[in-house]
DNA sequence: TAGTGGTCTAGACCACCTC
DNA sequence: AGGTGGTCTAGACCACTAG
C-alpha cells in the first residue's frame, strides 16, 4: 500500500476491511452511492467504480432501487489452478510422451467425442514424472485433423487445454473436470512402477467449443502418494 | 438476448463473439477505446465499462499506454462449487451428526489450529448419506468458544464454511482445500458399510481469518463409488 | 413520491509506451 | 510528440423499490 491508490480503490478497501473485521455484518447495507461520494469527496461515477470492485470480489450484492448489501465471501467456491503442476509439493512435472496412435471410432472415448463414423481420433499417452518417479499417466484423446502437426516436441510438455487450443480448428471455451477415485489396473501399475490395485486419483477433463462440441478428452491417473490437488476460495480478493 | 441490453454490454458481447469464432486471435489488439466509441456512437466511459467486462471475463488483457489484447480464456483455472452436493449425480446429501466431543490439545488437528495449551477443540463427526447409502465421513475441528451454541439441529446440515462463519468470532475469509487419495481404515470402512482398504477421496479444508489464523479444519473421507467432484473453467463468461 | 442503483455524456488531466 | 489506457468530474435521465 505504499503507492498512492486511486480514490475508488481506497473506498472499496475501507469497506472490505469493515467486512473482514466484522464491523459490517452479513446483510448490512453499505452507505448509498451519494453518501459515499460525500464521505470521500468524489463524484458518483468514481464511487461506482469502487462499488464495482466489491461486487466483483463477491463482498456485496447490490439490488437496484434498494442498495448494496454485505455478503460474506462464499468459501465453498474454490479455484483449482491446474497447470499440471499441483504435485505433492508444488513442483513442476517432467513430461514424457509414451505413444501416439490412431484409435478406431468404436473406441469409447471416440464416441464421447461425438464423431462421424469415419473421423479419426488421436490418442496421446504421456507419463508425468516428479523427482524421477512416475506420478501420473495422462491419456489425451482428440479429433485427428489433417494439416495440424501433432507430434512436435513442445507438445509433450504442454498442458492439455493448450494442446487442444493449438491443434484444433475451433476455439476452446469450456473445460469440465471430474475428479474421482479408482484402483490401478495391471498395465497402469506397470507404468507407474508400483503395485496393482493401489488407489489412484482420476482427473478427467473434457474441453468444449462454443457450440458445445467436445474437442478433446484428457484422463489422468495419478499415483496416490505422488499427486494431490490444491484449491483455494477465490471470492473476497481485492 | 430478448431484452434490450445496454450499449457497453453489446460492445463486449460482440468482441467476445469475435474471439470465440476465431476472428480475433490470441495476442490481437482490439480497437482503441476512442475507436470503439466512434464505432458504437458512445462516449469513452461507456466503452470502458464494456472493456472492463471483457477484462473480468479474462478475455482480454489491457496494458496501459499500449492497448487491449486478446487472451484466450485460461481453461486450466477451474471452479469447484462445493456446497457438499457434488455427489455422483449432483443430488443433495442427507446429513447425520454422529458425535460431538472435545479433543485434547495434543491432538494433531488441535495443533494445526495453532491453539494455546488450554484452548479446547470441538470435533464434530458427521455421516453424509446419498440414496440411504453412507457416502462420506466428515470430521470438523474447530476452536471451542463459550457462549457460541454448537449443537443446534441446523448445524448438522450446514456446509463447513457456514458452520465456521456462525460459530467463530473472527470472520472467515479464506478456504484452502487439498484433495488426495487414501485407503479406508477399519473404523471408516465400518461407518461407510464397506470393506476396509478400499480407496477413498480425502478432501481437507482449512478455513482462515484475515490474520491467517486457522479457524477450523474439515476432513472428508469419501466413498470411491458414491462421491466425486466437478469443476468447470470459469473464465470467458459474459 | 422520494430514494436508490443503472446507464450515459462530454469533457478533463495524467501516466505510460513508442517512435 | 502522439497515441494509448487510468482516473475523475458534474451533470443527466431512467428503472426499480418502498411507504
Amino acid at each position: 500500500m505504499r503507492k498512492l491508490m486511486p480514490m475508488y480503490y481506497r473506498l472499496a478497501y475501507d469497506i472490505k476491511l469493515d467486512i473482514e473485521s466484522g464491523k459490517l455484518k452479513e446483510g448490512d447495507m453499505i452507505p448509498t452511492e451519494e453518501q459515499l461520494g460525500e464521505m470521500y469527496g468524489i463524484s458518483r461515477m468514481t464511487v461506482r467504480q469502487g462499488v464495482a470492485l466489491l461486487t466483483e470480489a463477491g463482498l456485496i450484492e447490490t439490488i437496484k432501487g434498494k442498495g448494496s448489501f454485505v455478503r460474506l465471501p462464499k468459501l465453498n467456491q474454490l479455484v483449482i489452478n491446474f497447470h499440471n503442476a499441483s504435485s505433492a509439493d508444488g513442483e513442476q512435472f517432467r513430461y514424457k510422451l509414451l505413444s501416439a496412435k490412431m484409435v478406431h471410432d468404436n473406441h469409447s472415448y471416440a464416441q464421447q467425442l461425438g464423431l462421424a463414423p469415419d473421423d479419426k481420433v488421436i490418442l496421446l499417452r504421456s507419463l508425468l514424472y516428479k523427482d524421477d518417479l512416475p506420478s501420473a499417466i495422462e491419456d489425451k484423446y482428440m479429433r485427428y485433423l489433417r494439416g495440424k502437426p501433432l507430434l512436435e516436441t513442445q507438445l509433450e510438455y504442454a498442458a492439455f487445454p493448450e494442446v487442444i487450443a493449438k491443434h484444433q480448428d475451433s476455439v476452446p471455451v469450456r473445460n469440465e473436470m471430474v475428479i474421482s477415485v479408482d484402483v490401478l489396473s495391471l498395465e497402469q501399475a506397470n507404468l507407474l512402477e508400483t503395485e496393482p490395485f493401489q488407489p489412484v486419483m482420476v482427473i478427467q477433463q473434457v474441453i468444449y467449443s462454443k457450440d458445445d462440441v467436445p474437442l478433446g478428452i484428457s484422463r489422468m491417473v495419478c499415483h496416490k502418494d505422488r499427486f494431490h490437488l490444491n484449491a483455494t476460495s477465490y471470492l473476497g480478493r481485492l
